[in-house]
RNA sequence: UCCCCGAUAGCUCAAUCGGUAGAGCGAGCGGCUGUUAACCGCUAGGUCCUAGGUUCGAAUCCUAGUCGGGGAGCCA
């Protein structure tokens, strides 16, 4: 057996030669004198092709009944072959078992979440898994890479905080040496001094909330980076964020089409995603809520819904016609009946959606200015738009303390969030902030926060205050809405949902 | 916290009106020289979530509980 170990992501440099292969059996079909036996390797697939004539039948017996996810080296000739997956192909004259396995739980048909989440250690092996987890890796290179070529600097904000950012409740409490901390829930209050040191700043790190979310948008601890740059104003801001996220997206596309392809992403609507993104102001936003364009865009879409079931059910009528009758073979009926399910699963989906269209028809139309806009409310303006959209100027009311009040309309401050396209909603939240100490000590004060435990913070609007602000990308959101992944937790590696942590 | 849905073989799901448990995959054995979630034959595999109740009879109906999924509020 050679030595040549070389990687499934090379093999396009090593055609004719002899090379090894070290991973795991991903699939196993034998047929008599001849084997395929899909190899993983972490970086990619490789279908091996062992022939019994030319092997040693000791060994050719054994890898006829090797098991998925099975551990074996497998050595011989690498072949461009358009019929495989991947596009190579090894012909094998020699392969070692190191660990033969049976009974491997994730097997190549479905299972539910939950399993899955029960096996999370052996998903992340599963193709889906591993693609999601390469467009992860690569966007968070991409993040990184954007703010340290446009002269940002990384300061590791602390996980052990001592001050809320927003809301006091979503916080994890811990006892640190018999003195309550939270977990930190965002970098930005340490993060504002640091801008004022050193200009342009940005951390990168696990945020935790406690909130009682349980929804597809929502994990209790999840990735988020967040810059944060003095003398800026909200257009300032608004550039900054729209090539960051342009950037990513464009990062994707060029190192990971292969995975997105196979994740079914939208690529033609990822090409799009190009600076100017759509700007309006929450109060725009209110308009088109609760005017005729939202209830029309709702009622075709219902239209559309009620179609597509209307499809659904005729198909499904038609196999199980198929399956009642006596002209089909029984294995026609079985693939029949598979079809069944996930029809019904989809079936069952739509008719979620069909119950749920008129109620945000009602919730988009009742929407009072004032108010924060709900997760609908999100879904609709996204979805009307091919590009995300920036929301700016929500009321004051709504909006955390330290958002910088518009000098011009005291009722709304100068912030913004991005709106993924295709209705999947929030990826950025962020504003100006307040600079003006006086307004700022109002708002504390306002909000029934004591003044004293923002000492420092407001200490940043007594030297040398200066225009600032900044915003925070959800990683898991973001990988998410570019990989058409339908449910954050499946976008890192070990979840934690809440009421839920299972590894 | 509130609303909706669900729990049957290792996994995904069937089971007509309440009549005594089925299929595919997976596992084991056999066959097949180009398979793509391969195919064909055979074998094993069940406390129908739990506890009560109705009934001659309950996977199926009722009540309570447990667990899970989806959605709302809130947010990245």
């Amino acid at each position: 057996m050679t030595n040549n170990h070389v990687r499934i992501s090379q093999l396009k440099d090593h055609i004719g030669s002899e090379v090894l292969l070290k991973g795991w059996v991903y699939q196993n079909r034998s047929s008599g004198k001849l084997i395929f036996i899909v190899i993983r390797d972490g970086s990619g697939l490789c279908q091996c092709v062992i022939e019994k004539t030319s092997f040693n039948p000791e060994i050719f017996d054994q890898l006829s009944r090797l098991g998925q996810e099975s551990s074996m080296m497998i050595s011989g000739l690498v072949r461009a072959e358009p019929r495989s997956i991947g596009g190579y192909e090894l012909a094998a004259t020699d392969a070692a078992i190191v660990c033969p396995t049976t009974d491997y739980p994730i097997t190549p048909k479905s299972h539910g979440i939950d399993f899955l989440m029960k096996h999370r250690h052996l998903h992340l092996r599963s193709q889906r898994q591993w693609c999601i987890g390469k467009v992860r890796h690569t966007v968070i290179d991409a993040i990184r890479r954007f703010f340290n070529d446009n002269g940002f600097t990384l300061i590791d904000t602390p996980i052990f905080t001592t001050i809320a950012g927003e809301g006091e409740q979503t916080l994890f409490e811990v006892d640190y040496f018999g003195r309550p901390l939270h977990l930190a829930q965002t970098g930005q209050l340490y993060l504002e001094s640091a801008a004022m040191a050193y200009g342009k700043v940005y951390c990168f790190g696990p945020t935790f909330r406690a909130e009682k979310s349980k929804t597809r948008r929502h994990l209790t601890e999840f990735w988020m980076v967040e810059p944060e740059v003095a003398y800026i104003d909200l257009p300032g801001l608004l550039e900054i964020a729209e090539n960051f996220v342009s950037s990513i997206a464009a990062r994707v596309l060029a190192d990971n089409r292969a995975e997105l392809e196979f994740l079914g992403a939208d690529i033609p609507s990822l090409e799009k995603i190009k600076p100017p993104f759509v700007r309006l102001t929450y109060t725009q936003a209110v308009e088109i809520l609760t005017g005729p364009r939202t209830q029309e865009f709702l009622a075709k879409q219902l239209q559309e819904f009620q179609a597509q079931r209307k499809n659904m059910e005729d198909k499904i009528a038609e196999l199980e016609a198929l399956v009642a009758g006596q002209s089909s073979k029984q294995w026609q009926k079985d693939k029949a009946a598979a079809e069944i399910i996930d029809l019904r699963t989809e079936l069952e989906e739509l008719n979620a959606r069909i119950e749920n269209n008129p109620k945000h028809a009602v919730l988009a139309a009742d929407f009072r200015w004032g108010k924060d806009l709900g997760g609908s409310d999100e879904t609709i303006i996204s979805l009307m738009h091919d590009k995300p959209v920036f929301v700016t100027h929500y009321p004051k009311d709504a909006k955390a303390f330290y958002m910088r009040t518009d000098r011009t309309n005291d009722k709304v401050v100068e912030n913004f969030d991005c709106l993924a396209p295709a209705g999947f909603g929030e990826i950025i939240g962020g504003s100006v902030r307040e600079d003006e100490y006086d307004r700022l000590i109002e708002r504390i004060k306002h909000e029934g926060y004591n003044p004293e435990g923002y000492d420092w913070y407001l200490d940043l609007r007594k030297y040398g205050s200066v225009p600032h602000g900044g915003f925070g990308l959800g990683v898991e959101r973001t990988v998410a809405w570019l990989t058409g992944e339908k449910h954050i937790r499946q976008c890192i590696a070990f979840p934690r949902m809440m009421d839920k942590v299972v590894i």
